[in-house]
DNA sequence: AATTTTTAAGATAAAATACTCCTTTATGCA
DNA sequence: TGCATAAAGGAGTATTTTATCTTAAAAATT
């Protein structure tokens, strides 16, 4: 059951970076975060491009520039963020796949999924970034393979 | 969030239509499975001879041949089914994808996607084929598009 | 102005997934 | 026995996703 796309994984593995391992430098370079996190430098650009364009992140060429977010980690829900990674749709889908199924016809696990799916754009929309690169500081998660 | 993949989502509605809409014939025809779901006939065989080898279906060839349930629907729990559809690992796992994420060093997210599998795990054991089917009768949801 | 460092963008390649076709084998029926 | 029917099995094609390469443009340093 693969939930979220490996672009959307490696674009938010790169942002948590950004939120944790990186210090106080405004730009973070994608060269250096695609060698540390073990991403391919140009697949990286791409995804972050695309957070650049959907008003998340702000890019800056020449030396010493890089990408830093336009929007402060603590405003930034994941809600947003798996929306912009992942599509608007993300959380629209039907379990079983059933052509047709939603509220006006919903198919026998509908209401059983639409419970999960709920719980987990409640869970996605009160946590911010912020707070996931804080439980990977506090939890010693290593971001870095 | 594609939970499930195109096969799989066609194994189960071919599965949910051999439970809920055929009479009492033994065997079901895969080219008349196909059209009337509307899925292509070749990657539908496909699919259930996967699950005829898997042991979940039984196939009879030549005129009035198809498939049929090996086991009884009553005893098909989704559990299984969607094991068999999707691979094994289906329910193993991380939200965010972040390499290295388990209960030895769980990622942020790990306990609460726990928590939201085990949910899903434990309504995909106790329920069945037959439970399915039955819902789908009673709440005369079409499957045939 | 020239050079360097970096993003931006588009084209291409590889891999995974989705789907198709064709031959073989099993079965039923005339 | 011979022909039609239907699934099995293997190989092939198409589409999408993932990843790479190549070139251009922007910005800072010298």
């Amino acid at each position: 059951m693969r939930v979220i796309s490996k672009a959307g994984e490696y674009g938010l593995r790169a942002l948590l970076y950004m939120v944790s391992e990186n210090g106080e430098q405004e730009y973070v370079n994608i060269r250096d975060m695609s060698e540390k996190l073990d991403i391919s430098f140009h697949f990286l650009t791409k995804i972050l491009q695309n957070l650049t364009q959907k008003g998340l992140l702000r890019s800056y060429r020449g030396p010493n520039g890089g990408v830093a977010f336009l929007i402060p980690p603590e405003s930034i829900y994941l809600t947003d963020l798996i929306k912009a990674l992942e599509g608007d749709d993300f959380f629209d889908k039907c379990l079983l796949g059933l052509p047709g199924c939603g509220e006006a016809q919903p198919c026998p696990m509908h209401n059983f999924w639409k419970e999960i799916k709920d719980k987990l754009k409640s869970e996605f929309a009160h946590t911010t970034l912020a707070d996931l690169g804080q439980a990977i500081r506090k939890q010693r998660f290593r971001l870095i393979p």
